[in-house]
RNA sequence: GGCCAGGUAGCUCAGUUGGUAGAGCAGCGGACUGAAAAUCCGCGUGUCGACGGUUCGAUUCCGCCCCUGGCCA
């Protein structure tokens, strides 16, 4: 019994890969799946670059448009609403193919995650006015009282993951090492194709992205903005409102940045994420997760790119060729 | 043309009572397990505008020149 095929692009942000699985979609029976944790969100549109509503019409995609900009999603969440998606495409005949720059959800699909507790909001909370009165710095040092492996492994400023190890500790009483030691190896239940779609050269990579940023300013990024504050219950703290273009346009609003910098430093912003991703592509190749890895710099890519999809696609099952269907 | 204030890192600027200089931002590298477009860590040699002079030594003092901004003609 082989696996079903799917197939994941993943690559750093204005690589071109939205128009690359458009490509895919028009030569194979695929159904897109977004691999991005911005374009989850109602509403947000314009700067998450999301297709438009005629591409939507044409190819549907899947985990976009889910929650509003006041609520807030997850690695896990993700993993387990892509894992049921993907089954559903696959029984349907069809083929998955996971599109998206959020290396994070990549890794937790391909990987799994330890069997940890939920967020907790209340906690959370606490816990922020905690940080807020005294300091991370404080917080870290009771961490490496109640969970000393993890307190020992991030910086006393580390915020996040603070605030996260000691929600874990607080709600179980266990550290996280804990739950990772007893995390369950995963079987991914399909044959994936990762193809990276490796940036340019960094000098165009940036011309690449101040022009779509400037493009998205001019398709009315900031009235996107004001008209999601003015619908929704929203703060400078959301997961939604730190996106990058949304937090910059959020500041100016807000009166904190002038509007003459807007574009400056939405730009640099992205440029900053976009590297962020390099380094993520560059740890997941010597992890040996990447199959492919192809520069649209040249004309051939496409081509090149579409023929390793076919061969993936004909292999009924790669690791054992001489299975009957 | 005269007077004043400046010319120091890619940008904005600090500083050196003469011993060749450092912040923020940008940039670069890295980490990453329910916020991940997040969060965090590390990385600072640059003709100190040019040319002369004084000095053991000048980015610093002096002279002259160039450039920028402002004011006055």
């Amino acid at each position: 019994m082989s696996k079903p095929a799917a197939i994941a692009l993943i690559g750093p942000t204005a690589g071109g890969k939205t128009d690359l699985a458009l490509d895919i979609a028009r030569r194979f029976p695929v159904e897109i799946v977004s691999l991005d944790s911005a374009q989850v969100f109602i509403g947000m549109d314009i700067g998450t670059a999301k297709p438009d509503r005629d591409t939507l019409a044409r190819f549907p995609h899947h985990l976009i448009d889910l929650i509003t900009p006041e609520d807030r999603y997850s690695a896990a969440q993700f993993r387990s609403d892509a894992l049921r998606v993907m089954g559903e495409i696959a029984a349907r005949g069809r083929i998955p193919l996971l599109v998206g720059g959020t290396m994070l959800y990549y890794k937790a699909l391909v990987e799994g995650l330890a069997e940890l507790p939920r967020a907790d909001p209340a906690l959370r909370a606490a816990i922020d006015a905690e940080a807020a009165a005294r300091g991370w710095p404080v917080l870290h040092a009771e961490l490496a009282r109640l969970d000393p492996a993890t307190a020992a492994r991030l910086a006393p400023n580390d915020s996040q993951r603070i605030q996260r190890a000691l929600e874990v500790v607080r709600l179980t009483g266990r550290p996280l090492a804990d739950f990772w030691s007893s995390q369950p190896v995963v079987d991914l239940p399909f044959r994936l194709l990762t193809i990276a779609l490796a940036a340019p050269e960094r000098q165009v990579l940036h011309a690449r992205i101040a022009t779509r940023f400037r493009a998205m300013l001019a398709a009315g990024l900031v009235g996107e903005v004001e008209a999601l504050r003015n619908r929704y219950r929203l703060d400078a703290s959301l997961p939604s409102m730190r996106c990058v273009g949304y937090r910059q346009a959020w500041d100016m609003l807000e009166g904190q940045l002038p509007a003459t910098e807007l574009a400056e430093r939405g730009i640099a912003a992205t440029r900053q994420f976009a590297k962020r991703q390099l380094t993520w592509l560059r740890a997941l190749r010597e992890a040996g997760r990447l199959d492919m890895e192809e520069s649209l710099a040249e004309s051939a890519t496409a081509a090149k790119i579409l023929g390793r999809i076919e061969m993936h696609l004909s292999n009924r099952d790669a690791t054992t060729p001489g299975s009957t269907a």
